[in-house]
DNA sequence: CACATTTGATATGTACTACATAACTACTAT
DNA sequence: ATAGTAGTTATGTAGTACATATCAAATGTG
């Protein structure tokens, strides 16, 4: 009996499923065989046979991957290596109401982290145009009803991100998006900084790099006053 | 044949697979009905004949779910809902030989950013200990051969990450990492600023937010000068 | 000969059945 | 009353069958 209770706690090393393991072969597989982006993958059932699993096991492997978007099959030419999205798998599991509260503040203040840190790429990356952009969005925001406003704090904040001229860096900032107005609609009342978005504009037109992390900071300085 | 190509030109919506239509509709079921984690979940003979479709496909879309680990099944007990490690998720896309160049220029950008928006949390939640630790790492780095060096340089960048007080970027950073190296061993030289790191400890000790900023930027300026 | 159509082969998508396995429940025996 | 056993139940795995889409070759027609 002892013994028998040894072993289980030694041995649980069959922690995982099938299909989990199945998951991590086929990544194994990938890499070492260093397919490229586009190339032709073995058939279901061979990929089977060889692992020695079901079809059905095999296939819901292949189904988280092909979710990751790791793989792409068609109807007959089987299926090929395509390159993950790596922000698109990331959208999924980020819904504000199934993430825990501490995790939400973590993203919150990550979001405030990364406008800060914004200025350095905005400062090498910055054209007149993309500054007149700017001051159009800014100059809109005056005498609105609060929705619109949120929709143009949204769309400032937006153009930011668009002027750091990384498209990843877009991306993550729209996938952020709810769980920031989740966070601030949590707040009693509207948060305004000392420096609004014209004068960031402003600052953007003649001001240093220096000036314009300052004006950053005055700009979300309710939102720091917050954190403790 | 006209009439037939138009139908066919304007009903293909069911662009999905089987699997992935029910991957969202669960999605949107699990929101729904706002379960909450622990909760159990119906059986998988109830959900197939609740969507009409085939416990096969029903079991695809859970094994994408569970891997995001938004549901944890037991043997008997049937599945409940769990909370999804939204970080665990990321890392298993995130492999350096799979993303394009594109891309992993955008994240090393990403990670530059992030270090430089640091400073205002790590103003307002460091520690006199943690002050000494980083130091004690600082230190450490002279006078040591080159696999060591990059070792240190992790662990300093890490503890600056773990001075925010801020789990979730930490472990970011970690996942980061390997990105982080990949690009920079493509560099030709190590890349070295004016302010190394016992520098910046000083700062931490008796400088203010902006001489620390300023310092960080000095510290990461060839990596920002390498941008355009 | 050239082009359109048809037909067949092939790989994935879906369904259904059967059984294995683990875990909870209830009952039985000492 | 407790230990042990048998039964029940939900997930895990295997296997078969057929549907569907697509490519390729064969076939027919001008």
């Amino acid at each position: 009996m002892a013994i028998n209770n040894l072993s289980k706690d030694l041995a649980p090393i069959t922690s995982s499923t099938m299909a989990d393991i199945v998951e991590v072969r086929l990544r194994e597989y990938l890499k070492k065989k260093s397919f490229r982006p586009g190339d032709a993958l073995p058939k279901e059932l061979e990929l089977a046979e060889a692992l020695d699993v079901s079809r059905n096991v095999l296939r819901e492997a292949l189904s988280r991957l092909r979710m990751l978007g790791m793989i792409e099959t068609k109807k007959k030419r089987g299926m090929i290596l395509a390159r993950p999205d790596i922000l698109g798998t990331f959208e999924r599991v980020l819904d504000p109401l199934i993430i825990d509260t501490e995790t939400l503040q973590d993203i919150f203040e990550l979001r405030l982290v990364l406008e800060m840190g914004l200025a350095d790429l905005i400062y090498i990356r910055k054209t007149d145009k993309d500054i007149a952009e700017l001051e159009n969005i800014a100059k809109k925001e005056i005498n609105h009803d609060n929705s619109f406003r949120i929709k143009n704090e949204i769309a400032f904040h937006g153009k930011l991100y668009e002027m750091s001229g990384n498209d990843t860096l877009k991306r993550f900032q729209i996938m952020l998006l709810p769980i920031f107005d989740y966070v601030v609609t949590l707040e009693k009342k509207p948060t305004r900084g000392k420096v609004n978005h014209l004068d960031l504009v402003q600052i953007l037109k003649t001001g240093t790099k220096e000036d314009f992390k300052k004006g950053m900071e005055a700009h979300l300085k309710p939102h720091f006053d917050r954190l403790k």
